[in-house]
DNA sequence: GCCAACGTTGGC
DNA sequence: GCCAACGTTGGC
């Protein structure tokens, strides 16, 4: 018998946005969004290698004056090779990836709801004793994509 | 705007 | 493979 595979979408993400550039509410609007422009192996092994469709994610505003988490989306779609990597006009234009081996990937993140109020990081600090080692609040990260684990997910809720 | 904490690049 | 230089992230 073959070992199970992860059940599709029962785990648990953080991706951070800069809300000048797409916030949530510019995904709430859209709906989904291929979310192009990582350029970090780590995270691109996350969504690569890890997410499932169906996946929840919480959708993080980051370098803003309030940064926290503000909603909620979902895997829509998964990995495939990241269009923006082969388009000169692209601020993600990557010369050294070869369309037969695209180095960078995409999954599409669906919009899901917003939360009521914004968990701030500085909420999310403070409660740092009952999240146990969350990626977020660990010294120095600046993955732009982050997983958090089933507990922390819902203590994280429970804020709400 | 500052700056700590990285990840990446490239010379050697 | 080492490592200095450089660029980026992102809180403050």
């Amino acid at each position: 018998m073959k070992a199970p595979t992860t059940a599709v979408g029962s785990q648990h993400w953080l991706f951070k946005s800069e809300p000048t550039e797409f916030s949530i509410d510019d995904l709430q609007r859209v709906g989904r969004e291929a979310w192009t422009g990582v350029r970090n192996y780590q995270a691109r092994n996350y969504m690569r290698d890890a997410m499932q469709l169906g996946d929840l994610a919480f959708f993080y505003h980051s370098n803003c004056a309030v940064p926290g988490i503000v909603g909620i989306g979902r895997i829509s779609r998964k990995a495939s090779a990241d269009p923006t990597q082969f388009d000169p006009d692209s601020a993600y234009y990557d010369p050294k990836s070869q369309p037969d081996h695209p180095r960078w990937q995409c999954v599409q993140l669906g919009f899901e709801r917003k939360l009521k109020r914004c968990i701030s990081l500085h909420e999310i600090s403070q409660k740092a004793a009952a999240l146990g080692n969350l990626a977020l609040l660990q010294r120095g990260n600046r993955l732009s994509i982050l997983p958090v684990t089933a507990p922390q997910w819902n203590f994280i809720l429970s804020l709400e």
